[in-house]
DNA sequence: GGTTACGGT
């Protein structure tokens, strides 16, 4: 396989906004698992440490507002469409099904003109239909946005805006590609806000990128110069229902988002109940979160993470990476893991071994390392016996999404190894026998506390609070290791210090 | 007027 020995790069390995792993890279994380083979992959914490509310990944949730996965589209073979009668093609927008003809009408949403011969209008009629395409509202775009995650992975965008969605949020809005001679006269009669009619328009699900339903309207084979597109009367009983439907849709978006664009103007009354409401809201919080609010949602300012650059991502994103799906010739691979390299804000909620005294490994110890001690490291020809190897860093921290409010009970998590060199870079010192430096002990301490506030205390106390500790962005880089010809992802944490 | 229709990301 591609992946088992890093030669190939996969599409989707590469990683977010820098170079691919590099040969050396994934053997260093395969080779990785065989220096110490004993070692813990999954989840190497005891019942009795883990916080009876926090749940690790895998097992992850389905993130709200993730597409069903279940849907299915009716699939009709090709060639067998049909023509639905006179009243099915009037059909709302919720109601239309693939490889059927339709007369839709409904609101130009955007006209996209795509080339000289084509021409696209999102139409909505404010009707839902299940497989169109989800646009978000702009509050959801912005969160998508900030997870740098809006479908641009590698941040061609450059945190430059996208244009905001001008239509209706949710799955309200069909594509519809429009053909010479239709796509002329659109071009010079259509603008954005125009209720128009359409014949014939023909409905095809896009099994493509896309996954939705979309309109296409052809150039008419008997009547190649006819247009089958026209601006809709405003008198119409078909455009009268749209409009209260738009009407409807406005009411609902404004309620859910008072601060929202609205049409109307709020009225006296209305302004006082949303300021009122606002208030309640903010003493609640006050009461919750009493003086430490400014704390949790602050960054820690005595951590710092290299390569700033890289765009920040949620911890659900890393989880279900949308790249461990590969695309093959042979069709879909599941992969078992992606060489790929992460910034994310987070805090820590719970660490592994529950004793910071065994944070540190001895290269000595065949418990922990099974590797046989390399000849051309000794001295052939001296006699003595042999050099102890060392100790070093290896110890683990689960973390939890930043965005999620501290003290969440059950928050989305991720395993982190901290280890080695990348252990070295976050304490600024060399790992050696906890259990014989007390010294060395006391400094770990000090500095962990730096990274996770009470956790170890509350640890020892056997207490399962959420720790309160403040948020911090790190790199992550997850790679493969194989275990007993299985690849087990790993994630490590890398590019951190502690100031 | 329909056992009607392609073409592009």
């Amino acid at each position: 396989m591609a992946y088992a020995n890093g030669n190939k790069n996969i599409p989707g390995m590469l990683m977010s906004g820098s170079r691919p792993a590099t040969t050396e890279e994934q053997f260093y994380s395969i080779e990785l698992r065989h220096a110490f083979p004993h070692l813990p992959t999954n989840a190497p914490i005891s019942a009795a440490a883990t916080p009876a509310a926090m749940r690790s990944i895998p097992n992850p949730q389905t993130p709200a507002g993730a597409p069903p996965s279940t849907i299915t589209p009716s699939k009709v073979t090709p060639g067998s469409a049909i023509g639905a009668s006179r009243l099915d093609r009037q059909a709302l927008l919720k109601d239309i099904a693939a490889d059927k003809y339709y007369d839709p009408i409904g609101e130009v949403v955007k006209i996209q003109s795509a080339s000289f011969d084509r021409v696209d209008i999102y139409l909505t009629d404010y009707t839902t239909n299940r497989l169109f395409y989800e646009y978000l509202s702009p509050e959801d775009e912005a969160k998508e946005a900030g997870l740098g995650y809006d479908g641009d992975p590698m941040n061609y965008l450059n945190g430059k805006k996208k244009a905001p969605w001008p239509g209706p949020c949710g799955k309200m809005t069909l594509l519809v590609t429009l053909w010479l001679p239709h796509a002329d006269w659109v071009r010079d009669n259509v603008h954005p806000g125009d209720y128009v009619c359409m014949k014939n328009v023909i409905v095809k699900y896009n099994e493509g990128s896309f996954s939705r339903l979309e309109g296409k309207l052809h150039q008419d084979r008997k009547y190649p110069f006819r247009v089958d597109v026209w601006k809709a009367k405003p008198d119409e009983p078909r455009v009268k229902d749209l409009v209260l439907r738009k009407k409807e849709y406005l009411a609902r978006t404004k309620t859910a988002n008072p601060g929202g664009k609205s049409e109307s103007k709020p009225s006296k009354k209305q302004k006082r109940k949303e300021q009122r409401v606002k208030l309640l809201e903010e003493q609640h919080k006050k009461q919750k979160e009493p003086a430490e609010s400014s704390i949790f949602f602050a960054s820690n300012t005595h951590i710092r993470c290299q390569d700033l650059n890289r765009p920040l991502v949620g911890i659900s994103k890393i989880w279900e990476n949308p790249h461990l799906e590969y695309e093959s010739p042979n069709g879909i691979l599941q992969l078992p893991f992606i060489n790929m390299k992460y910034r994310a804000r987070v805090r820590v909620v719970d660490f592994w071994p529950d004793k910071l005294e065994n944070f540190s490994q001895s290269l000595d110890s065949r418990a922990y390392n099974n590797c046989p001690d390399e000849p051309d490291s000794q001295d052939m020809m001296s006699d003595e016996s042999p050099q102890p190897r060392g100790w070093e860093w290896f110890f683990y921290v689960w973390v939890m999404d930043a965005t999620q409010p501290p003290g969440t009970r059950d928050p989305l998590c991720l395993k982190l190894l901290v280890a080695q060199d990348d252990a070295v870079f976050l304490l600024k010192e060399n790992a050696t026998d906890l259990r014989k430096d007390p010294k060395a002990l006391a400094l770990l301490r000090e500095k962990l506390f730096v990274l996770w506030g009470n956790l170890e205390e509350l640890k020892a106390s056997g207490s399962d609070e959420m720790p309160t500790n403040t948020a911090f962005e790190c790199c992550i880089k997850e790679y493969g290791v194989k275990v007993d010809d299985e690849y087990v992802r790993v994630h490590r944490l890398f590019g951190l210090t502690i100031v």
